[in-house]
DNA sequence: AATTTTTCCAACCGCGGATAA
DNA sequence: GTTATCCGCGGTTGGAAAAAT
C-alpha cells in the first residue's frame, strides 16, 4: 500500500549513521531495508519470532528474526496490527463515547487513552478521532458557538512547516477547495496541552479493563467535550475503585448523571464532583484516591484557577 | 461506465525522555 | 558528566477504497 516514492527519502537512522563514539553501541546499518507495506512472510517472521522470543530488543530483532525491516517498523507492526489482543473491527458506541471522554479529560494522548480501551491502539483511536470524532466536534462546536477554541498545542515547530506546505499543496492541487479543505484550514484542534506530572503513587496499568457500562453517562451524539470540560471518568483498575469529576457548564452538562445532589440549582458551583460512593469504596489500600479527591477538593476553594484544575485532572491518569 | 472527489488508515517521520556506555 | 542510542509517542502522509458526480 505505501508509496514507493517514500524509499527515496532519507531514514534518520540513515542520516544519524556514523561512527561509534561513546555511549552504546553503533547503529545497525540501514541499507537496503524493506519499507512500505509489509508482507504476509515478513509478518510471519515477526510473530513467529516474537512468540519465541518475546517482545523488546527492537533494534536487533529484524536482524534475528531475518527481517529488512528496521526495528521501529517492526515495533510498530507489531504494535498496531500483529499482536495477538489487537481487537478488529469497528469501534462500538460505547467506545466512541468513551474516546470522546477520555479526550476531554486527555488530549491528544492516545496511548494513555488506548490504554483505557483494551484491544486498541493508539495508532487506531488517533484515526478513528481524526476521521469521525474531531467532525462530530467540530459539528457540535457549529451548534455551540460559545464554546471556546481551546488553544493549539503544537508539539513541534520544526522543519515541518516547510515540508507541509509543500506537500499540501501537492495534496491540495488533487482536491478542489472544498468543505474537506476548507476544514483542514480551519477545523480546530482540542487537546490539552501536556500535564505536568505529579508524583502521585497510583498507577493505571495499561490494557486493564474498563467498564464501560458504567463509564456511559452522555451519549457523545449530545457533541463532544471541549477545552474546560473536564468529563466524569470512572475506571476500573486493579484496585477496582471508581473515580470521577465533571467541570463545566453545569447547564449543559449537570443533567447528565454528574449532579451528586448537592448543586441542584446548577448555579452555586461551576463544578459538579462525584465521590467514590459507599457502595463502592476506593479500595486503593493507601487511600491514594481519597488523597487524590481531597486535593481536589482543595484545588476547587481555589476555584480561579482552573489552569491547575486541569493540570490536575490530567496528572490523574499519568 | 468512467471520472473525480472524499474518506480511511497503515506506516512513516521526528521529537523527547530514558538509559547505556 | 557527557554523549549516543533506544524506545515510545504524537503528528502527518499518501495510496487504496468508497462515494459522489
Amino acid at each position: 500500500m505505501y508509496r514507493a516514492g517514500l524509499s527515496s527519502r532519507l531514514t534518520r537512522c540513515q542520516e544519524r549513521e556514523r561512527e561509534p563514539g561513546m555511549g552504546r553501541a553503533p547503529c545497525c546499518a540501514k541499507v537496503g531495508l524493506h519499507r512500505g507495506p509489509w508482507t504476509p512472510r515478513e509478518d510471519s517472521l515477526l510473530v513467529d519470532y516474537i512468540q519465541a522470543h518475546g517482545e523488546g530488543h527492537w533494534r536487533s530483532l529484524p536482524k534475528k528474526a531475518g527481517l529488512l525491516r528496521c526495528g521501529k517498523s517492526c515495533r510498530l507492526r507489531w504494535m498496531n496490527y500483529l499482536r495477538p489482543d489487537i481487537k478488529r473491527g469497528n469501534i462500538t458506541p460505547d467506545e466512541d463515547d468513551l474516546i470522546v471522554r477520555l479526550h476531554s479529560l486527555l488530549g491528544n494522548r492516545w496511548s494513555l487513552i488506548a490504554g483505557r480501551l483494551p484491544g486498541r491502539t493508539d495508532n487506531e483511536i488517533k484515526n478513528y478521532w481524526n476521521t469521525h470524532l474531531s467532525k462530530k466536534l467540530l459539528t457540535s462546536q457549529d451548534t455551540h458557538p460559545t464554546h471556546r477554541s481551546p488553544a493549539n498545542k503544537k508539539r513541534k515547530t520544526t522543519t515541518k512547516s516547510t515540508k507541509e506546505s509543500t506537500k499540501k499543496s501537492k495534496h491540495n492541487n488533487k482536491k478542489s477547495p472544498n468543505k474537506a479543505s476548507v476544514e483542514a484550514t480551519e477545523r480546530p484542534k482540542v487537546h490539552l496541552p501536556k500535564a505536568i506530572r505529579v508524583t502521585a503513587s497510583f498507577s493505571l496499568p495499561r490494557n486493564d479493563s474498563f467498564d464501560c457500562n458504567t463509564a456511559i453517562s452522555w451519549s457523545s451524539s449530545q457533541g463532544g467535550l471541549l477545552d474546560r470540560e473536564v468529563a466524569h471518568v470512572p475506571w476500573s483498575g486493579e484496585t477496582g475503585g471508581v473515580f470521577g469529576f465533571f467541570i463545566g457548564d453545569p447547564q449543559d452538562r449537570g443533567r447528565h448523571e454528574f449532579s451528586n445532589g448537592q448543586n441542584d440549582d446548577n448555579t452555586t458551583s461551576a463544578h459538579h464532583l462525584e465521590r467514590p460512593s459507599e457502595d463502592e469504596p476506593a479500595k486503593d489500600q493507601n487511600g491514594t484516591l481519597d488523597k487524590l479527591y481531597e486535593e481536589y477538593l482543595q484545588l476547587l476553594r481555589t476555584e480561579d484557577d482552573l489552569v491547575q484544575l486541569d493540570t490536575f485532572a490530567e496528572s490523574l491518569l499519568m
